[in-house]
RNA sequence: GGCCCGUUCGUCUAGGGGUUAGGACAUCAGAUUUUCAUUCUGGUAACAGGGGUUCGAUUCCCCUACGGGCUACCA
């Protein structure tokens, strides 16, 4: 069984927009899949027609792929050898009816009658008296189903064309024990587990079922998931029991909850919007079936986020590689990971460290890639430029920003002339000399004759000194009148890269409009 | 309520019967860049509590507390 091919699946169900935990449970079933050889599978569990979201689907295949970690089997890249791959058209093929009958004719499953509105009625009774209702062994022998009703009425109840679910029939007294590989040994006993409905009324597999049937006929050989599948995970052990399969069973890995960054809970998309972070990596629309409204979402990507920064501190959340390497490519995080150095605590998601990571990431790129990345992003507010000018600006600006849409928010002076001047510095620097000495300076840098950041640092210092100011006093002052901003790039290199002209230009300006 | 899972600096975490309990983010303070938003150095800061076991527990066991998850014909 461990020499078996691994084969992972990544098997949301699309109720919505993916957020970032379950691109966490992707990325984990994604690492382990490269890191072992194995396939990486993308099934669709859509078993929940009523919670449907129409787009969430392609939404859930985007985002995918901007994190780079895509399937090579699945929905949305390529059917392999276990198509169809979405649990709707699993159950139009036939795969599920099947192993239900199977189970109801080895008796491990049993069709029961009883509405909803009647189930209701009977939670409401034992609430009264301070139980919970569940349906099992004691409980099952009262209600209407396959065990109490006699073979003639089940027959006549099913051809009348009658609802009906099919449940599992949980043994009374027995002990489940399930090895999970990042919490070891979890037993259960089988009196706390309900009999669970398999089969609903609308002719569909729940989510047990499906999950099971599918991991089976897919040669699944790990199932990596939330944490929220663990009480449920024993009923799902029982299955792969009943059917016969248990000598194949995958293993099971559950991944612990991202929490929220303040105080407790899971993280949710409120969250987000509350605390101004994204919760779902791209932006979109996505309507509502409850409420039929379309809903809005931020995401990281349009936030400026780089791929890689946030698949990096994703994989941060609830794993470590046991060195004090924490910047890593995906490549990387492909060679050192293992789902046995997944923590069993839940993780707070911590919005500033995402920075710290995207930043981190941001410096990793070429100054070309990072000019890929602006032109567009200049373009959109109607400015051209050139590649080797936006490159050369990358250059400069890399080491201030935290985001690409950063360089070119705090590099605007690059592309415009200044229209304010940093309040503060004018405040503090500017006096009754300074448009005599900034004048002098506009005077000597146009007679340069080599337009070089040393050369015009030098002019600079040697303009100042002439006039008995010290050139640390007035730095700041001739960067404002450049660019307007107090703070920046390197002063002398970015005056070499605006050029002879625009220093020119604007210095003129500066003194036509401070302290005027 | 019941069941399951968890608990090391504010946060993510390393470690693990005897350690000055390590790193990172954040934060604070210095330095340097004769400007700055970079960089460097340093500081503050943690084993939830109580019982065991042991020569010795933060580490192993039990209890309590706290947190989370599940408890649907949702996944």
């Amino acid at each position: 069984m461990s020499d078996r091919k691994v084969r992972v699946r990544f098997a949301p169900s699309p109720t919505g927009p993916l957020h970032m935990g379950g691109v966490r449970t992707a990325l984990y079933n994604y690492l382990l899949a490269k890191k072992l050889g194995g396939d990486f599978i993308l099934r669709i569990e859509d078993t929940d027609q009523e919670r449907l979201v129409p787009g969430s689907e392609q939404y859930i295949i985007d985002a995918l792929k901007w994190c780079g970690i895509e399937p090579n089997e699945g929905i949305g890249f390529g059917d392999g050898p276990c198509a169809p791959y979405r649990q709707s058209d699993r159950k139009a093929a036939g795969v599920y009816t099947q192993y239900a009958q199977q189970l109801i004719d080895a008796g491990h499953a049993y069709y029961a009658f009883d509405s909803k509105e009647e189930l209701d009625e009977q939670r409401k009774r034992f609430e009264g008296m301070g139980k919970a209702f569940a349906y099992n062994a004691v409980t099952r022998q009262n209600l209407k189903n396959s065990l109490t009703l006699s073979e003639d009425e089940v027959k006549k109840r099913i051809e009348s064309g009658e609802h009906y679910v099919v449940r599992i029939k949980i043994p009374r007294n027995e002990e489940i024990r399930l090895q999970d590989i990042i919490r070891g040994w979890v037993v259960v006993h089988t009196s706390q587990l309900d009999d669970k409905v398999l089969y609903k009324s609308d002719g569909m597999p729940t989510y047990h079922l499906a999950n099971v049937v599918d991991d089976y006929t897919m040669n699944i050989s790990h199932v990596i998931r939330g944490e929220e599948w663990l009480p449920s995970a024993p009923l799902h052990v029982l299955l792969y029991r009943y059917l016969g399969w248990e000598n194949v069973m995958p293993q099971f890995a559950h991944l612990p909850l991202i929490l929220r960054p303040d105080g407790n809970g899971k993280l949710s998309k409120r969250d987000g919007d509350r605390l101004g972070f994204p919760v779902f990596p791209l932006s979109g629309e996505l309507t509502d079936t409850k409420t039929g409204k379309p809903e809005t979402f931020t995401g990281y990507r349009e936030k400026g986020y780089l791929p890689d920064g946030f698949i990096n501190m994703l994989a941060f959340l609830g794993w470590n590689p046991g060195t004090t390497q924490e910047i890593f490519s995906l490549n990387e995080l492909v060679q050192a990971f293992s789902l046995e150095r997944v923590s069993k605590s839940g993780a707070k998601f911590d919005p500033e460290k995402t920075k710290w990571f995207n930043q981190q990431h941001l410096r990793m790129r070429t100054d070309a890639q990072l000019a890929e990345a602006l032109i567009p992003l200049l373009k959109a507010i109607g400015i051209e430029t050139t590649p080797a000018f936006a490159q050369e600006v990358c250059r400069l600006m890399k080491e201030k920003v935290q985001f690409t849409h950063e360089l070119r928010d705090q590099g605007m002076f690059f592309f415009n002339d200044p229209e304010m001047y940093d309040a503060d510095v004018i405040k503090k620097r500017w006096n009754e000399q300074s448009a005599g000495f900034i004048a002098k300076v506009k005077d000597a840098l146009a007679a340069a004759t080599v337009w070089k950041a040393a050369d015009l640092e030098a002019t600079f210092k040697a303009t100042a000194e002439a006039n008995s100011i010290n050139p640390g006093s007035v730095m700041q002052l001739f960067r404002v009148c450049v660019s307007g901003a107090g703070g920046g790039p390197v002063l002398f290199e970015m005056v070499e890269l605006l050029g002879k002209e625009t220093i020119a230009r604007r210095l003129e300006k500066a003194l036509n409009t401070i302290g005027k």
